[in-house]
DNA sequence: CGACCTTTGTCAAAGTTTGCACAAAGATGT
DNA sequence: ACATCTTTGTGCAAACTTTGACAAAGGTCG
């Protein structure tokens, strides 16, 4: 049943994490898991996982439960991670700089490819070995050269949109904005918003 | 209709966003928003916002629309943000520092009061002024000694586990968790997860 | 080999969420 | 004062998502 209909988006989100789960079981020297493991490992019930994996193929074996080499790779097929994406940063504030440090991208099939910022201060800065921080003006000019595909946003709520039209405006087509405000898109573009303080409120409700 | 039954946690998830989008529109001044405005501002229909809001109580004049302030300190009353959380940081690599730094949680309801770092070169270090890194072995004792209900994890994925497992256990409620891998934790204790790859990877599966 | 155990992939049912559509209430303008 | 416009809150239906259950397939072990 590979993929004849769209996949529920929400489908679609849960498979990171069942990759992500799949790699921190490689660290435990496992080979083969089961949609039942998995599910109490992530607090998914094992029918929604089997569920989800048939959206795209048949990777597991009855009586066995899945290789996790195998079901890994599939998904990084699927994903589009079994490639390395070239990602631009925009933001060299503290933010910026924990993202563009941050070791956990190139297993995962992301490369931080250069970082703007407005700053004076900051431009011409090398923020990490082999990265040094250009100018915001140039931004348009250098997405349009190099072609990149994705961004991620890292500057502060009043200049976000702006710099996302930008971006939009010179052919990115997926953004991971961390601004706390809610980027406006046309419908063809794809953003994900990560904002501590929304998800901070959402758990303090229960709180009570 | 207020909160006869249990709301639904996707509604409960929504509503950070209303309100973050509220106090948005107080910055342009604003003083009177409708659902129609916040639907297309968020990409949510009209109907879901009036839907929503309708499980807490009425907060709309009908002809009129909402008023943003009323409407605002009603969400911040539900969310339990009108009043100042304090919370615990655990982890002060560059995300700690950055998190440490950052100016957008006192306005929202949080105050970050501690940082915990196992490694003898940060212990002792002032993150950000007026704040020490404290040695994480003491972490159990001085969240019992304090009786903080929130936290945040920013330490690497090897020790993320062990370091909820010492915050539940010493009476945390409340984490959001930044380590990617899925953190389990028993029924009772809310956990949100932020990592950056899952929503790449998000984003690239649409990138064909 | 055969009995028994495990686990997948899928169907149908149950449960949840969204959106339409409209009455009621309030605004506006002549 | 009235017709017209706007916008809420909600009942209902449609759409979507999750779960339970099970046949089929494969493994284990005496």
């Amino acid at each position: 049943m590979a993929q004849e209909k769209q996949v529920p988006d929400i489908v679609v989100g849960r498979l990171p994490i069942y990759l992500r789960a799949l790699t921190f079981l490689k660290t435990e020297h496992r080979e083969i898991t089961s949609s039942q493991e998995l599910g109490d490992r992530l607090g998914i019930s094992s029918a929604q996982i089997r569920k989800d994996l048939s959206h795209f193929g048949e990777f597991g074996k009855q009586g066995t439960g899945y290789d996790i080499r195998h079901l890994e790779s599939n998904l990084k097929r699927i994903l589009h991670v079994d490639r390395m994406w070239d990602v631009v940063l925009i933001g060299a504030g503290d933010l910026g700089h924990a993202l563009a440090n941050y070791r956990g991208f190139a297993g995962r099939g992301f490369r931080i490819s250069a970082v703007f910022d407005k700053s004076t201060d900051k431009i011409g800065n090398e923020i990490v070995e082999g990265l040094v921080v250009e100018d915001v003006a140039k931004l348009s000019e250098r997405v349009k050269e190099v072609g990149w595909h994705m961004a991620i946003v890292a500057v502060p709520a009043e200049e976000a949109q702006s710099v996302a039209n930008t971006l939009m405006e010179a052919g990115v087509k997926a953004i991971l904005s961390y601004a706390p405000i809610s980027l406006m898109v046309p419908s063809g573009i794809r953003v994900e918003h990560i904002d501590p303080a929304v998800h901070l409120q959402h758990l303090t409700y229960y709180l009570g």
